[in-house]
DNA sequence: CGTATGCTCAAACGATCGTTTGAACTGGCC
DNA sequence: GGCCAGTTCAAACGATCGTTTGAGCATACG
């Protein structure tokens, strides 16, 4: 059915690496399925249409990232409140983990240029499907922060998150060092960013 | 020749106004020049081709935000070092009037799409054009954390580009109300925008 | 064996893209 | 008026886009 070679995985791989590299539209069928080494017609065959594509490239991916930071953070909150540094590890390390694990790179530069897109279509698909997981965290933050006004909390948090996605999209210029592991590198990585984002959030 | 009513000022409001909403591929010239109210071969007349007119549009927002960027660092770095609120101020202002005047919050949409392009000719004529200008704050925050190694230093100096640019161009949640002015909201997005930076850059 | 089902294939569809062309129009200057 | 450079215009160019079609192939089941 969904074995990793079948036509469907291929083409998602092919999708996530063109739109990653052009763009939704930038990437034509023609290239993507040539990339796949599968037929044209295959697409709307077994996806619809390439918007619906689109979808599921999201879904393959941020099904599992959401249900691991839910699951993290239940680690962290199972009997007594989890620390800041806890709960913002819960979100920080399976994105980074995702964005160091096989393609997953190129998907987190799909999923910034979705949010560049701002389009509403995907911009309702990610709030109706993930949005729950983004209100969690949100509650689970001001139970931590209660010196701060809900304004001031969804300032710092909306400002956190622009830099997480920045750092975790790849734009920036930092680069791993030939002479580091890519998981010594990762853990760098989660440190500095939440070192950044419990800075962030907990200022006086 | 370059009066506001003019064929080109015309493209080139039309030209942000679509990017920001379209992107550079979604945005087509005959969407464009009817937008504009002009022929559609007027476009390739003034500028030779699409992709000249997508540099215009940004060398028209950039040359003068950059400008009064390093306008502002002279003044504060003028007779003695500023501290690092100012520095960061004569950063993140330039942005945030150029954001709220006219169409300049269109623009920001464009240059945060640029950004999650990659496209490397796009970086590259950032690069050359107004690199130098990044190249001097980040020399003026050196100084004045002068405790972080440079590894760490750019780090996060990453991290809260990562956050301006998310601020900046309006991706966030937040939002200004009904009751408080533009102004007053400008000045409460420095306010945080500042302090939140300051933050991320000196915390221990 | 026959046939039904799931999938792949080459080919074509109409639409839309960026760009080019050559004629028409505009204003100022001799 | 007559000319000329600068600009605008409708029309067309070839290329490429997403999608559809119908024939062909494979495999499994009666």
């Amino acid at each position: 059915m969904n074995s990793p070679g079948s036509t469907k995985e291929r083409i998602l791989s092919a999708a996530e690496l063109l739109f990653a590299q052009r763009g939704f539209d930038g990437a034509s069928l023609r290239q993507l399925t040539t990339t796949a080494g599968v037929n044209l017609a295959a697409v709307n065959y077994h996806f619809g249409s390439k918007e619906k594509l689109v979808e599921q490239v999201f879904r393959r991916r941020l099904d599992a990232l959401n249900a691991h930071r839910l699951a993290e953070l239940a680690k962290v909150t199972g009997n007594e409140q989890g620390t800041l540094e806890e709960v913002l590890s819960a979100y920080i390390r399976p994105a980074l983990e995702l964005s160091h694990e096989g393609n997953g790179a190129l998907f987190m530069r799909v999923l910034a240029r979705a949010f560049a897109e701002h389009d509403d279509t995907l911009r309702q698909f990610l709030s109706e499907n993930y949005g729950h997981v983004m209100r969690q965290f949100t509650a689970e933050f001001a139970r931590l922060l209660p010196q701060l006004s809900k304004d001031e909390l969804y300032w710092r948090i909306d400002l956190v998150t622009g830099a997480l996605t920045h750092a975790m999209s790849g734009f920036g210029m930092i680069q791993r060092k030939r002479d580091v592991s890519e998981e010594a590198h990762r853990e760098q990585t989660a440190q500095h960013l939440t070192r950044f984002a419990v800075a962030g959030l907990s200022h006086p």
